[in-house]
DNA sequence: AGCTCTTCCTGAAAGC
DNA sequence: TGCTTTCAGGAAGAGC
């Protein structure tokens, strides 16, 4: 599932690829992952890529404005989101279509922009300046760039568990199940701790290791889970350092006590019980449940 | 404010 | 073997 590394890993690849591209025209199969399939189909064609940028899980595309007159004066940006299963990735237009590819953006070099997503809990859209910034406005920091002090403030003042802060893209934007179980792991706080109940130094502990892991995912190119491939459609390789995620049953590597499987915020939570000791209140629950 | 549950969707894997 | 059920999960919305 793409995270910030794995849609970093993707917008670098596209980067290479799409700007100063025009779009030449653009064809849709299924579009009930698209805001409005119209907008898309009638604006973007003509409009020239500026660049590939990344918002938290969003990729964002500028367009330049004009393109093929009438109404495409404004400045409109192709935003996708790869949800569960998305991939974007540029392609020759003689290779084969991969199966659940719903849209196409013939480009001028003869290439295609190819939107591929077999579950479709993706979301494109095309936003002006304006949509842009109520997009901006509602994710919250970047975790690369957070500072210490704005982390502190963002994340250990709120009564929700540390899990839902993680994974909230209103507190921090790109930070989803895979790293945000690596980091609580790695930082030794349990997934149900209250955000506001975590010491000074354990905030600071979980904004180190958040952003350690983010940097060596990205080296490593992402995580390859359910069939993530990059731009290339190569895969990453991060999954092999995942220390507690869907390591359920395996030996904590720095401990040795089993990793446990519990649902925390609405999502399966990997952790070590012996090195993220559970909040009062989880413990008792805890012991009646064993899954896996 | 923040929790859980449900919905969207498909394919893999487990269960019978 | 082959069918049915369960699960996975990002995000949004409902209801508590």
């Amino acid at each position: 599932m793409p995270e910030l590394p794995e849609v970093e890993t993707v917008v670098r690849g596209l980067r290479k690829q799409l700007p100063g591209r025009t779009i030449v025209s653009v064809h849709l199969e299924k579009t009930d992952f698209i805001d409005d399939p119209r907008a898309v189909g009638e604006m973007a064609p003509g409009r020239r890529i500026v660049a590939v940028e990344r918002l938290g899980k969003f990729i964002r595309i500028p367009l330049e404005p004009g393109g093929s007159g009438n109404r495409s004066e404004a400045p409109a940006n192709l935003i996708v989101h790869l949800g569960m299963t998305g991939r974007l990735a540029v392609r020759p237009p003689q290779e084969p279509v991969l199966p659940h590819t719903h849209a196409f953006f013939h480009l001028d070099d003869g290439s295609e922009l190819r939107y591929t997503d077999i579950r479709r809990f993706g979301q494109m859209m095309l936003l002006p300046e304006e949509g842009l910034a109520a997009l901006c406005e509602k994710l919250g920091a970047d975790p690369l760039d957070i500072s210490a002090d704005e982390f502190c403030r963002r994340l250990g003042t709120r009564k929700a568990r540390i899990k839902a802060l993680l994974l909230d893209q209103g507190v921090l934007r790109g930070v989803g199940n895979i790293y945000a179980d690596e980091s609580l792991w790695r930082a030794r706080i349990h997934p149900a701790r209250i955000g506001a109940r975590l010491s000074k130094a354990e905030l600071l502990h979980l904004r180190t290791a958040l952003q350690r892991i983010l940097r060596k995912a990205i080296d490593q190119r992402g995580s390859s889970i359910s069939s993530f491939l990059d731009a290339e459609g190569k895969p990453g390789g991060y999954q092999k350092w995942h220390q507690a995620y869907q390591r359920t049953g395996h030996p904590c590597p720095r401990c040795g006590t089993t990793i446990r499987r519990a649902i925390f915020a609405g999502r399966s939570s990997h952790f070590c019980p012996r090195c993220q000791p559970a909040p009062r209140g989880v413990r008792r629950r805890a012991a009646r449940k064993r899954k896996r």
